[in-house]
DNA sequence: GATTACTTTAAAACCATTCTAAACCGATTG
DNA sequence: CAATCGGTTTAGAATGGTTTTAAAGTAATC
């Protein structure tokens, strides 16, 4: 339970309770590597480590941490809805068969000439997905 | 009618029975611009053209024509599986509040320094998706 | 024109996500 | 310590886009 305090700290911070569930995500998404989640695997996850958390809950919890700037949205994968723990602006490849995605080193990438935006626009974000599938 | 003769053959070329519906949907998507379509909107426009056609109808033939290479599916938008007309390699702004899709000159954007894929995988497709919103 | 294979359809099923309303904290106050 | 008050979690119901089902309809073939 040592992290635990690095974690509520940083609840804290976004102005939100560190309630166990919100630790309990917490953990699993602040230490160590970045990670692309679903609710859906996380909860998956939650249980195999014996414990037990409502689909619901999960999805308030990402849906906060969203909001606190600490996850970020990714585009859609097979009708389910992914989060970032890397915040940075980076690109993926996504697996098409299983929807997993990986990320692209974003140094190594070079984007230019894009075009001005649509008039009184503003961009949120741009992101890059490669659509990848196994060799036959 | 006269442009009806066209679809047809564009159908038949696709190993796909010219139907009433198929031939419906067909003039609404390859006579004129480019358009991103998905199910609900065709159905509202074949509503005004005082036409009737199941739903499920037109998914049909949506993934039909996409798997006859006559349709790109585009990234989900607001959980709205889009299909694109336009079949050339190009991008998009997505504009987050009503879904809509904007086309990107291929021509001004060049992406350079695409890192080699994951061994044992080939691309499909690549997609750059802008996304914007009116400015306040 | 009859047979056969494919299509369309309404309705039900599906499934990820959201909503609801009740139970549940956990902090604060009296 | 007990009562209270706000936010939180939860199971279960509702939602909404998409898919499936099974029956009726249509196009192609002989």
């Amino acid at each position: 339970m040592s992290g635990d305090a690095k974690i509520i700290e940083v609840l804290k911070d976004a102005g939100l309770r560190p309630t166990k569930q919100r630790i309990c995500v917490g953990r699993l998404l602040f230490t160590g590597k970045h990670r692309h989640v679903s609710a859906d695997r996380l909860q998956l996850q939650i249980r195999e480590l014996g414990q037990k958390m409502a689909l619901a809950t999960i999805y308030n919890c990402l849906h906060q941490f969203h909001k606190a700037g600490l996850l970020k949205k990714v585009n859609a994968v097979n009708d389910v809805i992914m989060f970032d723990t890397n915040l940075s602006y980076h690109h993926h490849f996504l697996n098409v068969d299983t929807g997993e995605l990986t990320d692209i080193n974003k140094e190594a990438v070079s984007i230019a000439g894009l075009p001005s935006l649509p008039d009184g626009f503003e961009a949120l974000s741009m992101e890059l997905t490669i659509r990848v599938k196994p060799q036959i």
